[in-house]
DNA sequence: GGCAGTTATTTTATACTTAAAACAATTGTC
DNA sequence: GACAATTGTTTTAAGTATAAAATAACTGCC
C-alpha cells in the first residue's frame, strides 16, 4: 500500500505530511461523492456543487459564485452554461447593474437539487462517520485555525 | 466573506461541516502551490506531483502511479507523455512483463526537482505554519483516523 | 461631463481529468 | 496447451479548470 504520504519520515517534516494527508482525504471523499452522483444521479460534483450554491443564496451573481466555490471566473461561465442548457438554472440582467447577471435555479433545478441534498449528505456521514462527535468537534477547530493559518499566508505573500 | 460552508447551521450536520472545512483548506493550499509553481518555475501542480513520485520511487509503472497519485490511468498517460516531451521524464519497458513500462526521472528531470522541491517546502511550512507542532500532531493523528474511515466507507459500500 | 481606474463577465488557448471502451499481454485452471 | 478472466495501458469523448486577454459597464474625481 503506498500513497502521496509514501516514503515520508516519521516525525519529519510535519507541515509536508499534513499536507499531504490532508490532500488524501479530501480526494478520497471527492472520488466517492463525484462517483455517487454519476451511478446514482447522472451528473457531476462541479454540477453539484454549483447548485448547492443556489440553493444556499438564490439571485448570486456570476462573481459571487467564482468566489464561494473558489474557482475562476471562466469556470463558472461555463459550468452555468451548460446548468442553462440543461433547464437547471436560469440568469437574468442584474437591476442595478448592467454588468451583472443574477443566476438562479429553477423550479426543475430546485427539484432536481432537492432530489439529491439528502441522499448525499447521506454518502458524507457515512463516509465521516467513523469519527466521534468530539473528535469532529476538534478536526473542525483544528480546520478551523488552518484556515485562518493560509488566509493569513496568502495576504503576507501576496504583497507584489 | 462567504464560502463554501456559508448558510451552514453551528451544531448542525458536523459531518457535512467537517468536509466542506476539509476542502476549503486543500483548494486553498492546492491555489497557493499552483500560483507559486507558475510564478517561480513555470509548471503545473501535476507535474510536479508527477516528479515528486518519480523522485521518491524510481522505476515506477504507469499504474504504480496512478495509484499513488490517486488519478486515473488515462490521465497519467497524458501527463507523461508532456514530461517525456519535456525531456524531465523517460520511459522503458520493463523487463519481466511486456505490457508494463518504467518510467524515471532523467537527470535533467532530477535536477528540476531538486530544485523545485525544497522552494516547494517552504511554501507548505509558511502555509501550515500557524499551527503549532502539537496541533499538527493532534491533526494528523485526526486525518488519520478520517483516512481511516473513509477507506472502511470505501470498501463497504462498494460490494455492488 | 470626461476620463482614469476598477470591476464583472466572457473569450481564448491550453492543460488537466474522468469514465468508459478498446486492446494487448499475462495468469490461472483444466 | 487452450481459453476465460484479469491486469496494464492507451484511446476517446466530454467535461472541468486555469491564466490571461478582451470587452463592457461602473465609479470617482477633477
Amino acid at each position: 500500500m503506498s500513497d502521496l504520504e509514501s516514503a515520508l519520515q516519521d516525525g519529519d517534516q510535519p507541515e509536508l505530511r499534513t499536507w499531504l494527508r490532508l490532500l488524501t482525504c479530501s480526494t478520497l471523499i471527492e472520488q466517492q461523492v463525484r462517483s455517487h452522483l454519476r451511478r446514482r444521479f447522472n451528473t457531476t460534483l462541479p454540477r453539484f456543487d454549483m447548485l448547492a450554491q443556489l440553493d444556499r443564496g438564490q439571485n448570486l451573481t456570476m462573481s459571487e459564485l467564482s468566489n464561494r466555490l473558489m474557482v475562476s471566473n471562466g469556470n463558472v461561465t461555463g459550468l452555468i452554461e451548460r446548468l442553462v442548457k440543461e433547464g437547471l438554472v436560469s440568469r437574468s440582467p442584474a437591476p442595478d447593474d448592467r454588468r451583472s447577471q443574477m443566476v438562479r435555479l429553477t423550479s426543475k433545478g430546485q427539484r432536481a437539487f432537492d432530489a439529491m441534498l439528502p441522499v448525499h449528505n447521506g454518502w458524507i456521514e457515512d463516509m465521516i462517520g467513523g469519527l466521534s462527535g468530539a473528535e469532529m468537534k476538534q478536526l473542525l477547530a483544528l480546520l478551523a485555525k488552518l484556515k485562518n493559518s493560509l488566509i493569513d499566508a496568502k495576504q503576507t505573500g501576496d504583497l507584489t
